[in-house]
DNA sequence: TAATTATAGTGAACGGCGTTAGCTAAATAT
DNA sequence: ATATTTAGCTAACGCCGTTCACTATAATTA
């Protein structure tokens, strides 16, 4: 007598999915009240309100349940940055879409510092863009997860990126704008080329484009957890320096605003 | 029967102290083998050869070890930075010095990842230079230990660079050469110029110079810990790209070598 | 409808952990 | 020689993640 006759998820699925739900609502409150490390398999079953032995129905161990978790966050995260690029402004705004992005990243970041420490800690997930070398003989479906989704992350910006080389390539009044790299030996060039051409910024980019997005990618990422973890030097306008960071990246690249 | 009347230190003493290491080193090599939480006071115990309540006669908790660590991977990381810069070169070759500060921290994190990962991770280390608000109304011996020696780290760099300016400014032949930043209001300023300026630096130093200062920090931060965490999009070639890398800095400060 | 199978749940146990309390024996100090 | 400080012990408390054997209950099949 299953409900799947009409389509809809089964009537079992329907009440895992929502046990699901309370087991990984419970384990974020810890998350955010005792930090990553705070989170305990038989705290949540108590608050659950089940033994905890139930627990290992729906997750294999606390570990797989922090890394889904920490998936979630990754859309949470993505979803809030589409929103402010959106917001910043349509087509031919790319410009304006990655400062959205940066500036997205860095208040979520901020706004979420016990998710983002999870984040960071989870082992497979620091390593995103590090496996960049197994990752090409990878194919995309068999990537760890949070490595998926932190690549979708950069890939948010990336995109941005290539959209404006576009756009002022096309433009001839516009003409190039990149920072100039120093000589770089072909290997240093190709793996710029590949790694993160290809697979962060999802097309190939001339070198100084590649170039100046890793460097702005070191940057920013400096930025972000330096003030996640409370390491910025400045801590009383930290916007305002924000904004004074992005605007020298910008004047290092050629572009005025 | 102390042997304290010949002034050095009691038979006790060298007992104590002796254990003492034998517990740190235990301790760092469960470190090394399975990252920080992979180390268990029992298992120390165990390795040690006594009882774990034993250990509480020198240690008040796990956590206080983990900061006693901590503080000995610092000492270790300044004494090799020290001698990096020694060998660069004496006076007059700041700017060699700084690049070497540069070089032997990213060596010495990338050489002892999970000592830096401990690091990052102690609460009180990576509040570091967050903590500049409180510090100011601090005296120095009263810091968290792990922040002083932090600072103490980041000043060897401040140090060379101030050395540098004054260089160049009794020179009149060179004049100046730092980062122009954007327009910055007055807060931001003070800000910069009181805790990076007085607390990194050890002296007061033109807005554009700190502001210069502050933002290579942030990069080479970045650099480091990403690459730390494996998650620095070059892979093959890093080397390389950490010189590119100053370079760019460099010219960015109107710095040509 | 009756029999069967898949699933969510239980309780008890294993081995680990940090930490505390109370005790003993040895080393030091008086 | 006596008193005191110190290093060590054992035993226990209350946590933890995880596994195992077992039981109801829900869904499927004959």
């Amino acid at each position: 007598m299953s409900s799947n006759t009409s389509g809809g998820p089964t009537r079992r699925e329907r009440m895992r999915a929502e046990t699901i739900g309370e087991i990984k609502a419970s384990a974020q409150r810890q998350l955010l009240e005792h930090g990553p490390g705070g989170v305990s398999l038989r705290a949540i079953a108590r608050e659950v309100g089940v033994s905890p032995a139930a627990l290992y129905r729906y997750f294999d161990s606390l570990d797989s349940l922090l890394v889904e978790l920490c998936c979630d966050f990754y859309d949470e995260l993505i979803d809030e940055t589409r929103r402010a690029m959106d917001a910043a402004g349509g087509e031919e705004c790319h410009l304006d879409r990655m400062k959205a992005w940066i500036w997205s990243f860095r208040s979520w970041a901020v706004a979420n510092r016990r998710k983002f420490e999870l984040m960071i800690n989870i082992p497979e997930g620091a390593a995103a863009l590090g496996l960049s070398l197994d990752i090409r003989r990878l194919s995309w479906e068999d990537l760890p997860p949070v490595t998926r989704k932190s690549m979708e992350h950069a890939q948010q910006c990336g995109a941005e990126l290539a959209a404006y080389y576009h756009q002022r390539n096309d433009d001839e009044a516009l003409g190039f704008a990149a920072l100039e790299p120093p000589e770089l030996s072909d290997g240093l060039q190709r793996e710029l080329r590949e790694k993160c051409g290809a697979l962060i910024i999802g097309e190939e980019l001339p070198l100084t484009w590649v170039y100046s997005f890793v460097s702005g990618w070191v940057r920013v990422f400096g930025l972000v957890t330096m003030e996640a973890f409370g390491s910025l030097p400045v801590q009383e306008n930290i916007e305002e320096f924000y904004k004074a960071q992005v605007l020298s990246m910008m004047k290092d690249f050629g572009i005025e605003p």
